[in-house]
DNA sequence: GTGAAGATTAACT
DNA sequence: GTTAATCTTCACA
């Protein structure tokens, strides 16, 4: 079943647990890829210096984050690499989920062509890598998750226990913002990044 | 108009 | 553990 909008027009930090073990699905022209969302993090905009939108900066990057949660913020980061984000909250509060790691579920085949290997656990285990292998782009910015095309449906219940909280990856720039205990991951996947 | 830096990855030593 | 690849975005003039 997809997820509905109200799902996404709450807070960072609530939808980020909630959202691990869901389903990310995108139904493109070359096939069908899923995969269980098996890592994230939490970007506050306001407050966190490692945000694109910290202290609340607009510009034709960020002003998606503004708009209600459910559309999704995708962007190029050291000239070679997509990100894809979910963004959360209401209306002016430019919150965001990065998706780090997925489980492949469908599309297996078709993910290791775009990814060129083999190897299943190496086609999500990191922001570029599942962009890649899901055949997201820039052309996603702002697409809305609540669509027929790119969308996330229910997948397993992940249990409280089995979600483990540490700091975030590569953002050693953003000050006193890289101790926020911000990443959220499945205990225990041997999907998650490095 | 110009310049610096980055929410990464893969291939090195 | 270290580094190159590579280009958009933002800040400033």
């Amino acid at each position: 079943m997809k997820i509905e909008r109200d799902f996404y027009n709450r807070d960072a930090l609530t939808v980020a647990e909630e959202v691990l073990g869901k389903t990310l699905v995108h139904i493109t022209e070359e096939g069908i890829t899923k995969g269980k969302i098996v890592e994230v993090e939490a970007y506050v905009g306001p407050k966190d210096r490692a945000s694109h939108a910290y202290n609340n900066l607009y510009s034709e990057r960020t002003k998606i984050q503004y708009g209600e949660g459910g559309y999704v913020y995708v962007y190029l980061i050291y000239g070679m690499h997509i990100c894809m984000n979910i963004v959360v909250n209401k209306i002016s509060m430019p919150e965001v989920l990065l998706l780090r790691a997925l489980e492949p579920l469908e599309g297996i085949e078709l993910m290791k062509k775009r990814r060129k290997t083999d190897k299943v656990k190496l086609l999500c285990n990191g922001p570029g890598k599942l962009c890649q292998a899901m055949g997201i782009g820039k052309d996603n910015y702002g697409e809305d998750l609540c669509g027929d095309f790119l969308y996330l449906e229910n997948g397993v219940l992940v249990q409280k226990e089995q979600i483990l909280k540490s700091k975030r990856i590569n953002i050693d720039y953003a000050g006193e913002a890289k101790d926020y205990l911000w990443r959220f991951t499945i205990k225990d996947s041997s999907y998650v990044s490095k």
